[in-house]
DNA sequence: GCCCTAACCTGATTGC
DNA sequence: TGCAATCAGGTTAGGG
């Protein structure tokens, strides 16, 4: 389940593996994984050269050298591999992506929720228009502290539903979700308008923290994730929260509890976790 | 416009 | 043991 960091540890993997691999050819074997017209896919792509790799929230832009950007959304387990080009398919290969010096890309997803498409590079937005919504990427820079109390004065829903909203922040799903708020001490059902502004300044902090760390340790590797070299990330050796129903809270040592919130599972301490509502 | 729910999928786990 | 139900979660379309 590719969050941020798990997305940017993708990116950088395919940068280090494709920039400046040229395309022989592309088979697409899932071909509702396109979601723009297949055939100009398919023709525009030909040929080309991966130019650049770049990522915005939880999407990555392959930047080729015609004009055109692949735009990617893995969802919950889309993942790239680089192969010998003998390498027989994956049970789960949608696409093959054949390079002139004798390796493919092969783009596989267990559960068909990742999606494809074709933009003009700088224009991504008029094929993705989720692209231009999306909100900042949690980093010191760009996620502001003014932001945060301004548009979150504004949100009446619950603070787990506005960190899981792309449009927002960019990039947090729901296990850095569940580790910031545990951190931060906020309840996962807290009414987001509801917290104070000196709450808002820890969970900022936590979130552009939690972010950073997070990335250096290649992500979290829950199910199925692992990144273009097939490595799993390390981080999961770390949470606080997130799959630590019945455990200890390692703050107070009750026990952590687990419900829904918004249809995703969440784990909190409902001990030392505030509900500001 | 806001907020919530269902749908998209398959594989692993849980329950009977 | 075997089979069915449930759960996992990112995003969006659609309903209230």
């Amino acid at each position: 389940m590719p969050e941020l960091p798990e997305v940017e540890t993708v990116r950088s993997g395919l940068e280090r593996l494709i920039q400046g691999a040229k395309i022989k050819d592309v088979e697409v074997i899932y071909p509702k994984l396109i979601k723009t017209d297949l055939e100009e896919f398919v023709e525009k792509i030909k040929l080309a050269t991966f130019a650049k790799i770049k990522r915005r929230g939880k999407y990555l832009l392959l930047e080729l050298d015609n004009g055109y950007t692949i735009v990617s959304h893995l969802r919950m387990e889309g993942q790239y591999s680089v192969e010998a080009e003998n390498t027989p398919l994956r049970k789960h290969t949608e696409l093959v992506v054949h390079l002139f010096d004798n390796r493919k890309l092969y783009y596989n997803d267990t559960r068909k929720f990742g999606t494809m498409y074709l933009a003009k590079t700088n224009n991504e937005g008029e094929v993705v228009p989720s692209l231009d919504k999306l909100g900042p990427e949690p980093t010191e820079s760009d996620l502001k502290l003014d932001y945060i109390v301004e548009k979150f004065a504004k949100i009446n829903k619950k603070i787990k539903a506005t960190l899981l909203d792309q449009n927002v922040i960019a990039g947090l799903g729901n296990i850095y979700a569940d580790e910031v708020l545990w951190q931060s001490k906020i309840h996962p059902e807290s009414i987001t308008k509801k917290i104070p502004k000196n709450v808002l300044e820890d969970l900022r902090k936590n979130i552009i923290q939690e972010i950073i760390v997070a990335t250096q340790n290649h992500g979290t590797t829950v199910h199925s994730y692992s990144n273009v070299y097939g490595e799993a990330g390390e981080f999961q050796n770390q949470l606080d929260a997130y799959g630590r129903k019945d455990e200890p809270c390692k703050r107070c040592g009750q026990p952590m509890k687990k419900i829904k919130v918004v249809q995703r599972g969440t784990t909190f301490c409902e001990h030392c976790q505030i509900k500001y509502e």
